[in-house]
RNA sequence: GGGCCAUUAGCUCAGUUGGUUAGAGCACGGUCCUGAUAAGACCGGGGUCUGUGGUUCGAGUCCACAAUGGCCCA
């Protein structure tokens, strides 16, 4: 006997006795274990950021991940899952400092940095618990009893070491460059970072107005410095705009910024040299800019006076706006970095750049380099001076009028000093798109500033030609989103002034700047007069910056930089450092290097994907995974992102205490195509599980209902499907085989969509097609072959179902498993998770059944739309229907599966004409007295709606039967309580009753049908048939086991 | 500003190498079926297949451009 089903299930305490079973009896650990030994198929956990809940978004890769996993462990292979937590970074350090209240870096180290990074890792260690919860719950399997954790003093001792092996390549190099500076974080970002902080802004266009010295038009004698700049007139012919012609004006360079507090670190202007500039004249002053320009500009009551080239411009020079010594700010020259005296009469070159756009501004650009990576590189070419008036917290320096101010919060008061100055010529508003600091929304600066970098450039080949080796699902992020991010590859700069990382460990000499890398703990041990290293042992801030030893080469002391390192680093290094290679587990390592698989969101291209493809590639020379499986995100019910600042974050605790871990699982999985956007609603879910599980549960709800009457036992050897002589078998058998054939085709190809999707179909097939048609094969009475068949045929689909469903559904599959095989054989595996994956049996794959069966379907519906056409209900019984097809294989196909037609249409006969074109067939039924016609384009149906009084009385008969099967539902009979049924009624339907008597007794359970009133305690109603009245009573006998008895002397 | 992906019914999505009248589910209205079903069937309303051009005998499908959204890069 299987356990009793109940239609009505509450999925969410289904699977929390699930998990109870899975953990008592150990089923993950033995899962992986029994396959020991057996082919490895390595995965890598991409460590989720313990900086927060996790929200139902963040399920979606855990679900692609555990589906791969447990279908590659059913398939035979070994597969440990090791778990791994992102504990470092700037997104823990932001989570504290919010939960202090902190808003600068200075705040922290007045707080300390120990008490900090105290917090950091006490907030880390509460996500993780948090994370562990919703993994568990939604039964991703994962060994989270030994995860990888990169904050552990070991893991960022592998991390010491790769740092210190890239080092001794020559590969790890301190640059002066600018970098996107967050100025509340008081970091540089990286470019994958500042990616996503992008938005759009409404900042100042301001065109600026710099002064030429000496005037371009100024007589020799005038010339201050250098020689006096002809610009050379174009044969123009118009003498009353030469140079020259009024040598007391004053000429300008007009410059475009959007960032006006970028000006006073202006040390040049770039022009194009190859372009023509215009010199504009009005009555007061001359501009210069680019030919192109000036109809763009509309520059009111200027004329032009004459033209010149960008290469002419260069050289000439020009006065500061503001002179940086008269506001106590250091003046630098590039690239020595040394500084400049103060000059009285300062002026700064126009130098020619072939970056200056002639689209947009004023084809002459403001060129700071202490802001811009372009401004910084050509500062270094062309030896400019280098000037930065804005601190690190994005302040105003300096004795400005302006100073210590916020940089944005100074563009008003600067562009006011200029206009004062008249050197504000227009001044606009413009919205484009601007960085800010993905984590806390400041904009970014664009700052030079020292930071430590990684040569990836330096394998640059090798990264792509690595990632030609690599599967990438969905195909054309390899060669697209990927590939184009390797083909533009720039060096890593992973170092970051922050306190809770791993700290970067470069010891510097503070008396002959000797830096020395080191790699391990023990080497660090062994250092010379090495003092400040600390029991127990924290390789974390500010414990680390304690230690100091002797410089190797004077003598001098040697302490560690302030940096840490870039937590994509820790995240990257995990092939490595999960195993705390190279100090011990050499063997793990090599055995799990390279993954076969990981999956992670697609913003990851540039993240996670990148920085594990970077390290592997720079250490070992060869990819760290084969197979990639690259998921869209999961967007809230309006399409936006889900975020905890948007507060569209749905808990996944909530969809799964509602309709369970499964519900969720499924309908991510069917919602949309893997690289595809989710938009998640809740309403979907539990659509979703109507329309699957609960169609699922009830088909095997049906069958243990049944099967128990029945007694039914599958005999595990033989497979009675196998020998059936019905149709319908052999079809839901092929359907069977075609379905595991392409589920696991779907799988190997890393789509679980199509899996799905494809199951989804099934499932529809078996209970809306095949249980619907065999219904009647379940309730006969005799227990003959047929109907052994249709049980051992039911049977073995739904225990193969919840091994093709194992992983995807694991837990409604292990309910379904547990029940059908478990609780019969003591035998079988403990779990479904510890069987083997379904494997087609192709010799029973009969697609042409599959196409039959499926025309008897389209045929059937187009029946009933017949009968809905002429208003005729399916209960009562009809003639005759005419069939058109088009073709010998689908007469026959309609020939041998005759019999479900004639039963779901309800109707004695069925001609089928075969006829090539449809229209023929219309002509001929349309005009056909008495038929109901119904069709597409390609079938046509005629249905005799001719009415005999044999048939009415039949349809009453199972009118009769209807209402009967109702009240013994309403009367609250079990499927099996025989009954005794009463009736009073007029002769008509008494003749209908009489005529029909076996039939309605055997549908019903009857016992009797007395035409009698009904006695005490009997269950009636009053209905009334086709206008008579009948009044029916129902009462259970005494005899529930009847029927039991009965089968079990059969059996 | 550039790249990738998407855009099909009110909503969520299918739609194969270009080929008869573009489908399904949900929702809505109606009818029916049902002693497994939180179900199912049939009918109906609901579509400028985002738009504009182009290629073709023929375009939801191929090409170009544009719009919108998402992601990525600046």
């Amino acid at each position: 006997m299987f356990q009793k089903v109940d239609s009505k299930i509450i999925f969410p305490q289904l699977e929390e006795s699930i998990l109870r079973f899975w953990e008592e009896h150990m089923i993950f650990p033995r899962s992986v274990a029994a396959r020991k030994g057996a082919p490895h198929y390595v995965f890598y956990e991409g460590p989720p950021t313990a900086n927060g809940s996790p929200g139902v978004h963040h399920v979606l890769s855990r679900l692609f991940k555990d589906v791969i996993c447990r279908y590659r462990t059913m398939k035979g292979y070994y597969v440990p899952r090791k778990a791994g937590w992102d504990t470092h970074g700037l997104p823990v350090e932001l989570e504290v400092e919010h939960s202090l209240g902190f808003t600068s870096k200075s705040q922290i180290e007045d707080y300390g940095v120990r008490e900090f990074n105290e917090h950091c890792r006490r907030s880390a260690l509460g996500y993780i618990r948090e994370w562990e919860a919703m993994t568990r719950r939604i039964g991703y399997w994962l060994d989270i009893e030994q995860p990888y954790i990169t904050m552990d003093n070991d893991y960022i001792e592998s991390c010491w070491w790769i740092i210190k092996e890239l080092w001794n390549k020559g590969l790890v190099y301190q640059g002066y460059k600018v970098t996107p500076h967050c100025p509340r974080c008081g970091t540089s970002l990286s470019s994958h970072e500042v990616a996503l902080g992008y938005a759009d802004a409404e900042d100042p266009s301001v065109y600026i107005k710099f002064k030429v010295v000496p005037p371009v038009i100024a007589s020799p004698d005038l010339s201050g410095r250098g020689n006096p700049i002809e610009i050379p007139r174009y044969a123009r012919n118009d003498t009353s705009c030469q140079f020259g012609a009024d040598p007391g004006l004053p000429t300008y360079l007009l410059a475009w910024t959007t960032t006006p507090w970028t000006l006073p670190g202006n040390t040049a202007l770039a022009v194009a040299p190859q372009a023509e500039y215009s010199l504009m004249a009005c009555p007061q002053d001359y501009l210069i800019l680019a030919r192109t320009i000036i109809d763009r500009i509309k520059l009111q009551d200027y004329t032009e006076a004459g033209i010149v080239s960008g290469e002419t411009l260069t050289s000439l020079r020009y006065e500061p706006l503001f002179n940086p010594h008269n506001f106590d700010v250091l003046r630098l020259s590039l690239p020595s970095l040394n500084p400049q005296k103060p000059e009285e009469s300062l002026t700064y070159p126009v130098i020619g750049a072939d970056f200056v756009s002639l689209e947009e501004g004023t084809g002459i650009v403001h060129i700071a380099p202490a802001f811009g990576e372009v401004d910084f590189n050509i500062g270094m070419e062309k030896g400019l001076d280098f000037v930065q008036p804005v601190d690190l917290e994005g302040k105003i320096s300096g004795s400005y009028s302006f100073a210590a101010k916020f940089v944005k919060d100074a563009d008003p008061l600067i562009l006011e000093d200029l206009k004062l100055r008249k050197l504000l010529y227009r001044s606009e508003k413009i919205i484009h798109t601007y960085p800010f600091c993905w984590r806390c929304d400041s904009p970014l600066l664009y700052y030079a500033k020292r930071s430590w970098y990684i040569k990836t450039t330096a394998v640059k080949d090798r990264l792509i030609s690595g990632n030609a080796e690599i599967n990438w699902h969905p195909d054309y992020i390899k060669y697209g989103r990927f590939g184009d991010w390797l083909e533009n590859n720039v060096d890593w700069a992973f170092s970051r002034e922050r306190y809770w990382g791993t700290p970067l460990n470069i010891w510097r000499c503070s008396s002959c700047a000797n830096c020395e890398c080191i790699g391990s703990v023990d080497e660090l041990k062994r250092k010379a007069n090495l003092q400040g290293l600390e029991t127990p042992l924290d390789l974390h801030r500010p414990y680390i910056d304690k230690v100091f030893f002797s410089c190797s080469k004077c003598g001098g002391e040697m302490r560690r930089v302030p940096e840490v390192i870039d937590c994509w680093f820790d995240s990257g290094a995990m092939p490595i450092a999960q195993w705390h290679y190279p100090f011990e587990n050499e063997d793990k390592f090599k055995e799990n290097f390279p993954a076969d698989f990981i999956c992670e969101a697609i913003d990851q291209t540039r993240g996670w994907f990148y920085s594990l493809h970077a390290i592997a590639t720079l250490l070992f020379n060869e990819p760290c995974f084969k197979n990639v499986l690259c998921l869209g995100h999961v967007l809230d019910a309006q399409g936006e992102k889900m975020s905890k600042s948007r507060g569209n974050v749905v808990d996944p605790e909530t969809v799964i205490n509602s309709y369970g871990a499964d519900a969720l699982r499924w309908y991510m999985l069917v919602s949309a195509t893997p690289e595809e956007n989710h938009r998640f609603s809740t309403e979907m879910v539990l659509e979703t599980m109507k329309k699957f599980l609960a169609t699922l549960w009830n088909s095997y709800s049906f069958f243990t209902l049944y099967a128990n009457i029945d007694c039914f036992t599958p005999r595990s050897s033989q497979d009675e499907e196998s020998q059936s002589t019905s149709l319908l078998d052999s079809w839901i058998i092929s359907q069977l085989n075609r379905l595991t054939f392409e589920v696991t085709k779907a799988l190997d190809n890393y789509n679980p969509t199509s899996a799905a999707r494809q199951i989804e179909k099934f499932v529809d097939d078996l209970s809306n097609w095949y249980i619907r048609r065999s219904r009647r094969r379940f309730w006969k009475s005799e227990n003959d072959g047929d109907k052994l068949a249709a049980y051992s045929t039911l049977y073995y689909c739904l225990v193969t179902l919840s091994r093709l469903l194992a992983p995807l559904t694991p837990f409604i599959a292990e309910a379904i498993y547990q029940n059908l095989v478990r609780s019969i054989d003591p035998g079988a595996k403990e779990s479904v998770h510890l069987t083997d994956f379904p494997v087609a049996d192709e010799a029973k794959i009969d697609d042409e059944l599959n196409r039959d069966v499926e025309l008897a379907m389209k045929i059937s519906s187009l029946g009933r739309a017949a009968r809905a056409k002429a208003g005729i209900k399916v209960r009562q019984p009809l003639s005759s229907m005419v069939v058109k097809v088009e073709s010998e294989e689908e007469e026959k196909a309609l020939n041998r599966l005759t019999n479900d037609i004639l039963a779901e249409v309800n109707i004695k006969e069925i001609s089928i004409v075969l006829c090539l074109r449809t229209s023929d067939f219309g002509l001929r039924t349309s005009s056909m007295p008495g038929y109901s016609v119904a069709g597409d384009a390609k079938y046509q149906v005629a249905l005799n709606t001719q009415l005999t009084p044999e048939m009415l009385c039949e349809g009453m008969s199972r009118e009769i039967v209807r209402r009967l099967q109702n009240m013994r539902r309403a009367a609250g009979f079990d499927v099996a309580d025989y009954i005794i049924t009463y009736y009073q009624t007029g002769e008509q339907v008494k003749q209908v009753v009489l005529n029909f008597a076996d039939y309605i007794k055997q549908e019903t359970l009857s016992w009797e049908l007395l035409d009698a009133p009904p006695p005490d305690g009997a269950y009636s109603e009053k209905h009334y048939i086709s206008g008579n009245e009948i009044l029916l009573a129902i009462s259970k006998i005494k005899m529930q086991n009847a029927k039991i008895q009965s089968k079990m002397q059969n059996f």
